[in-house]
DNA sequence: ATTCCGTGTGAATCTATAC
DNA sequence: CGTATAGATTCACACGGAA
């Protein structure tokens, strides 16, 4: 349907970086989100976490089974008129945080389906570049009690760039970690916030919508590194604020509602930050000093005239006193040489060139994370 | 926030019903799919399904860490050149979907972040009443090769009913009994299509998207009976009618492209009503619950900064906030971790690790035992 | 017959830096 | 701006052939 013009590859664009005004942090603004955000200067925001209003748009009181009455969210700051209001509200907010977000920064944005369709159309309007749409999986949501649907059992996190150039940061071999040493997905089951770590006034709960703190943990330390700033427009008991603090981001924390702003402030006072050595993340390989394979070769962890081979064996190499690799007239890097009798446009040479050990092949990646070990703090 | 006019609690209305028009169905509609939803008579259709275009504007090629061309989908019909051409398409579809549907009906459209929040906002501009976003998690989704997102591991779809009041069909006692007597939830794990399934021609993919009959499957069974008509606009290779088939429902296809057409139409002609057999390939196994070790972490079942120790005591690390381990220099996960101090090609980390308590040594596996009992559904 | 291993592949907005 | 080069990067499952 509706074929248009082939539109040609892009490509990347290096994003001009103006130096970033200071500002001071750790703090909570008192008032409305657009305004205060107004008031910031531009570009002064490492990551904008987001959780707005829902406009739930719920009907009358629901009953559980047993009798007792949903305590539901009915409050005044979920409530809008008309579809278009929200997406006015949504647009307002949604400039301003573009607008004091850096340009290689990053924003969040929490919703169920009820505004998160609109929230993501606004944002890619704005001229955000949508990253991932991540599904908070609850492991213990709340149930149809009616049985009229899908129990509705996720929410959805909508993660974004300034642009589809922006060098955002994505700390991808601390997510790895995360997981298992397997690639974090866009699927994230998680407890829904209950407990202990549920805030409550006089007994019943300070906030109806609360987050848990594991999520904003996995948000900000997918994204974020140690001193960034982060702000929230829709503060509420400041999990936000409690986590980066933890986590040893500075954070800006933006809420009106004089009840919740006096839980947040107890509750991140309250907060301990975590120690440098446990705060310590397994650093991107990016952000890693990177190993030249001319290093394994200067410091001895690999002769020079040694032979490698594919796992195959269909090719063998000799290592040459510079780092480069020959096979016959052929000769260059590890990568390349590999690429090229391959016939492929790219190759991990880490993983394609072994070494033999007692019959085994091994590949000289095992050869650089024992000098990592070795070698690095 | 934005805070508007209380809106008052809406009453459930009765729908006015006129008799739904007689149509033909079981049958292929070659041609534009907008073109062809105009020719049939208002509220003639039971249920829609629809798979439109992403509009994925991918950029250049992508290569496999081992060289390997991915084989991406690069058709015309995917291809639009703005937001908001895409917008006047969605709106387009939607409109003519809309008229056909009973008034009773109801719709679900599939999609991924690339269209999905402009695809719901269109539903709901156009009157639709959103009862569900359903997410399917992929089993096995593609990697993401140059680690630089969170691998997307899933799609969304949606679910909505003419407006909210019309009395949709939902066979709650169905997927109930389909999810091992617990409702079924918002998010479901299915594989994606491929082996036997995966339709050929000439050895290559037919389709470049084709879903999963057990997707469909799920689907139709939930909210639609026997007999219904089930229209699908963006038919393809078809898995639409052949599910439909196999349930005996009834179904209208509208595909344009000759070669899914006659796939398609093969393809239909050999799928046989539902048997017992059948039956067993559509269920899928239920997944072990897995659990990182970081969630522990993240969930605050373990401290940052906490002390784990072997069972005799040999060596001592810190657990960071990422879930890697430190001992002296050396990082890692649980496992790699274990593996390198022992000196082992692999080590279970669950097992080898243990926390004191009481003065006692208790394998971090128990933690993760505590974990899955508070928190599994 | 069963297990193991190698290979292929799936709706993907998939590099960074120097010159 | 564009081009060239160095360097980094994958999970689950199906299938087929070997052990």
């Amino acid at each position: 349907m509706g074929v248009m013009e082939r539109v040609a590859p892009r490509r990347k664009k290096a994003v001009a970086l103006a130096p970033a005004p200071a500002i001071e942090a750790n703090r909570l603004l008192r008032g409305d989100c657009i305004a205060e955000m107004a008031k910031l200067p531009d570009g002064c925001i490492d990551m904008i976490f987001a959780d707005p209003p829902y406009n739930l748009q719920l009907g009358g009181d629901l009953f559980r089974p047993e009798g007792g009455r949903v305590d539901a969210v009915d409050n005044d700051w979920d409530k809008f008129d008309t579809l278009s209001s929200y997406d006015r509200f949504t647009k307002a907010w949604l400039a301003q945080a573009r607008r004091i977000l850096k340009p290689n920064g990053t924003i969040w944005v929490i919703g169920s389906y009820h505004n998160i369709f609109r929230v993501g159309a606004a944002l890619q309007d704005e001229g955000f570049w949508i990253l991932n749409d991540i599904i908070w999986r609850k492991a213990n949501p709340m149930p149809n009690f009616k049985g009229t649907r899908f129990t509705n059992a996720h929410e959805t996190l909508i993660w974004a760039s300034q642009g589809e150039d922006a060098k955002y940061t994505f700390n991808y071999k601390a997510m790895k970690t995360l997981n298992d040493e397997l690639q974090m997905r866009s699927d994230w089951v998680l407890p829904i916030c209950g407990g202990q770590e549920r805030l409550k006034r006089n007994g019943t709960k300070a906030h109806p919508t609360q987050k848990p703190e594991s999520l904003l943990y996995r948000v900000m330390l997918s994204c974020t590194k140690p001193g960034d700033i982060v702000l929230d427009p829709f503060f509420g008991t400041g999990t936000t604020g409690a986590v980066a603090k933890r986590l040893g981001r500075q954070w800006i924390g933006i809420e009106r509602e004089p009840d919740y702003i006096e839980v947040a402030e107890e509750r991140i006072a309250e907060a301990l930050p975590l120690d440098e050595s446990a705060l310590a993340i397994m650093q991107t390989a990016r952000q890693q000093p990177k190993v030249a394979f001319g290093t394994l070769v200067e410091t001895g962890y690999l002769q020079p005239g040694s032979v490698l081979m594919d796992s195959k064996r269909r090719w063998s190499a000799t290592v040459r006193a510079d780092g480069s690799l020959a096979v016959g007239s052929d000769t260059g890097s590890i990568h390349k040489l590999g690429a090229t009798l391959q016939g492929a446009p790219s190759c991990n040479g880490w993983t394609f060139w072994h070494i033999e050990k007692a019959g085994k092949l091994h590949p000289i990646d095992t050869l650089r994370q024992t000098y990592l070990l070795a070698n690095e703090p």
